[in-house]
DNA sequence: GAGCACTGC
């Protein structure tokens, strides 16, 4: 037998297919073949023809057993595509039937085949992410009838490593019969039955086919984490579920709240499978820790003192409080090693806006010995909640949990998320201990009582859905055919004031009309990755003679911060920035930045170029991509690109007037006072936030953000006419829904003038 | 005169 694959394979990406003619084509489906028929013979070119013998002939859909699969699996020929079988697919095949779910294969099935809906708990360790959706392969035949299976993932990392990992298992090439769907990235083809994806790619793709007609089975991976996109998948799929009695749905999650799943979807059967890992020991603290952080040191050289061997995990919140801590636990363990002999200590950060190399460091080895026969020396990771889920570092033994974490809210009755430090939940305690386990016993030391976590913490966190402005929300349902919001059936329904906030905030953006249904405009908007304001300023950008701009600006405004500002370098990267600066504000800076970003001299070496000005690569690359797939959903929905001359004295002006058509209310009028700002309508008190490149004398500013930490920022901001609002959001700006106050009184004064100018240039009118 | 936890389209 020979192995035809000694290396492994990387994917060729498949790019989104640019200037597509048809307009009813899906950007996000551009594997959609038109030629795709629908038996597998006619799929894969006919190589298999109708009647070739395969491992899975004699099988039929849904009657089929563990040890016919298993018969199959054994070979000789792979049993989806007849292509004899390597020796290291022999090799996985034994690691994989050691796999505790390998053993209830059977009776996997058995729920499977009697049941619609089916809830899976297994915990880490389980291998459920990888064998479970080969389980269905197998029993559910997807090829036979010209479908797909798919199984979803709350993150892009594990949706393109876990498709690597099962193609591997199941012996072919990445984007064949296995492949993975993500934003900008489609490695799947013509012969894909198996599709990893993240749960919002499949949510876009429902927003085209409303009962999902391309799979024959939905698997919800990861369910447990309750992400936006899970909870509205989860309450549509409730949906299809009726629609379309041949669809086979597959929950999987942890084991806590299990029972919750059950409920929710009619009482569905339950199979749950153990994890495989090592215990671990609990400590909790004799009495409440006054400062969590100074606990959370001692705690961590205490234990690198007296304990054996072993990495540790330190949970903090956030960039600024992790950095200091490595520096104190540095200087301090440098003063054990010199004075008490302790083994030496390494300290790393781990926080999500780290640039990736250094997030790669956390995998290096703990340092050896400072000498021969010495204390061994041990390493600490000091991380955000990013090492709960997202990243995984064997080795540690060592978890020591403070209990805190930040955590967005929304406050729908000033419509601002935020972010806070929180007390976790029991969950998020109980993931965080697992981190001590995964390679061999472990302790975990939570900085807190037991009376507390107990009696305090709350059993789950609440999922994102109750902890955000629903306006974009509100929109997918919309565009996924839910007519009837109230009565859409939500695993956890969010209050009412914030479903109202966001129908009133789409029905001012004329997304949406005075009965709540979706109009042109609304339909449009919800094509583009976006949140809603910034797609219908996109959308209205022609109109404004400035499309290439506000594209640029938009992609500029969904991607992470584009300026580098380093403590140790603030004021050398103030002056890079003021190299930019436009006196009417950041948006136009930001456009300056992509510009010069784009020219000859930045595009030489980028790299270098954006070193030198204290930029971010990571963000204006990102930026370009965003803007690319942008630009395409435009074109596809027939929206022109207008620009101007660059030298066209409305240039800026005209960018200006368009980002008051989507962020129209999000405006802040100076107060006499002359330091402070109100935002209209709302009457918020706010200052600038001291980022700005702009100057203090503008009377009225659009802001893309409100923050609130030690005070209310408005952040990212540019100056406008007032006038410029009546103009373009009349009805926002109806004078008489105004209460009597500076604002208002100025907005008259404004409109007093704009008719005055009216009559003089047209007279007797 | 500043603090962006983490994801995703």
């Amino acid at each position: 037998m020979a192995d035809r694959r000694s290396e492994p394979e990387m994917p060729q990406a498949k790019r989104l297919r640019t200037g597509d003619m048809d307009p009813a084509s899906n950007p996000y489906l551009a594997h959609h073949y038109e030629d795709e028929g629908n038996g597998y013979g006619s799929r894969n070119g006919g190589r298999n023809g109708g009647s070739t013998q395969t491992g899975l002939s004699g099988f039929k859909r849904h009657q089929t057993t563990a040890a016919q699969a298993d018969v199959a699996e054994n070979g000789p020929l792979n049993p989806f595509n007849n292509n004899p079988l390597s020796p290291r697919y022999f090799d996985i095949l034994k690691t994989r039937k050691d796999l505790p779910v390998h053993k209830q294969r059977q009776e996997f099935l058995n729920m499977f085949q009697q049941t619609q809906i089916l809830v899976f708990v297994g915990e880490t360790g389980s291998g459920k992410t990888t064998q479970i959706p080969q389980f269905v392969l197998f029993d559910d035949l997807p090829h036979f009838n010209g479908k797909l299976v798919a199984c979803t993932q709350p993150r892009r990392v594990a949706a393109m490593s876990v498709a690597q990992r099962v193609a591997n298992e199941m012996d072919v090439k990445l984007g064949e019969e296995v492949g993975y769907s993500i934003r900008f990235e489609d490695v799947t083809g013509p012969k894909t039955i198996l599709k990893y994806m993240t749960d919002g790619m499949l949510l876009r793709e429902a927003m085209h086919d409303h009962n999902l007609t391309r799979y024959s089975c939905i698997i919800l991976d990861e369910a447990h984490e309750r992400t936006l996109a899970t909870d509205i998948l989860m309450g549509l799929l409730k949906e299809v579920a009726l629609r379309r009695p041949d669809l086979k749905i597959v929950i999987m999650s942890a084991t806590l709240d299990a029972q919750k799943f059950q409920r929710y979807f009619n009482d569905a059967p339950l199979l749950a499978v153990p994890g495989r890992t090592h215990p671990v020991e609990i400590f909790y603290t004799p009495e409440p820790e006054r400062d969590y952080v100074e606990a959370a040191l001692r705690t961590v050289l205490q234990i690198h003192a007296n304990e054996p061997e072993g990495d540790i995990l330190l949970f903090l919140t956030g960039e600024e409080e992790i950095e200091d801590a490595c520096r104190k636990i540095t200087l301090e363990a440098d003063e054990m090693t010199r004075e008490a002999d302790a083994g030496p200590l390494k300290v790393y950060p781990l926080y999500g806006t780290l640039p990736p190399h250094q997030q790669q460091k956390i995998f290096e080895p703990a340092p050896p010995p400072t000498r021969k026969g010495g204390p061994p020396g041990r390493k600490v990771v000091v991380g955000t909640n990013i090492a709960e889920t997202s990243l995984t570092i064997d080795g540690i033994v060592y978890v020591v949990d403070p209990g805190f974490s930040k955590q967005k809210v929304y406050n729908p009755r000033i419509r601002v998320e935020s972010l806070l430090v929180s007390p976790i939940s029991k969950a998020s305690a109980q993931q965080r201990a697992g981190r001590a386990g995964r390679t061999r016993p472990g302790k975990c030391f939570r900085l807190y009582t037991e009376a507390a976590f107990k009696k305090e913490l709350i059993e789950q966190t609440h999922p994102e859905i109750l902890r955000s402005n629903l306006a974009n929300t509100v929109l997918e349902l919309k565009k996924l055919g839910i007519d009837d919001l109230v009565h859409f059936d939500l695993m956890d329904p969010p209050a009412p004031e914030t479903l109202m906030r966001a129908l009133e905030e789409l029905n001012y953006l004329a997304c949406l009309d005075d009965d709540g249904d979706l109009t042109a405009l609304g339909k449009l908007a919800s094509e583009f990755p976006l949140d809603p304001a910034l797609a219908v300023m996109l959308i209205s950008s022609p109109e404004f003679y400035c499309s290439n701009e506000i594209l640029s600006l938009t992609a500029l405004l969904s991607v992470p911060q584009v300026f580098v500002r380093p403590a140790s370098a603030k004021k050398r990267a103030d002056e890079m920035k003021a190299l930019f600066a436009h006196p009417d504000g950041d948006q136009l800076t930001m456009l300056n930045v992509y510009h010069a970003f784009k020219g000859a001299d930045a595009q030489a070496d980028s790299k270098k170029w954006c070193r030198e000005h204290f930029l971010s690569l990571r963000a204006l690359q990102s930026a370009d991509n965003v803007r690319q797939q942008l630009k395409r959903i435009m074109e596809k929905s027939e929206l022109d690109l207008i620009s101007t001359d660059f030298n066209d004295k409305n240039y800026y002006t005209n960018i200006r007037r368009a980002l008051v058509a989507g962020f129209f209310m999000q405006v802040a009028k100076k107060d006499s006072s002359g330091k402070t700002y109100k935002t209209v309508k709302d009457d918020q008190s706010v200052l600038l936030h001291p980022s700005t490149v702009l100057q203090v004398d503008s009377e009225w500013v659009l802001y893309n953000e409100f923050v609130l930490t030690t005070k209310n920022y408005v952040r990212t901001v540019t100056s406008i006419k007032p006038e410029w609002l009546l103009d373009i959001a009349p009805t926002y700006y109806d004078i008489s829904t105004f209460k009597k106050g500076e604002i208002r009184t100025a907005l008259e004064r404004v409109n007093d003038k704009v008719k005055r100018k009216q009559q003089t240039k047209r007279p007797g009118r």
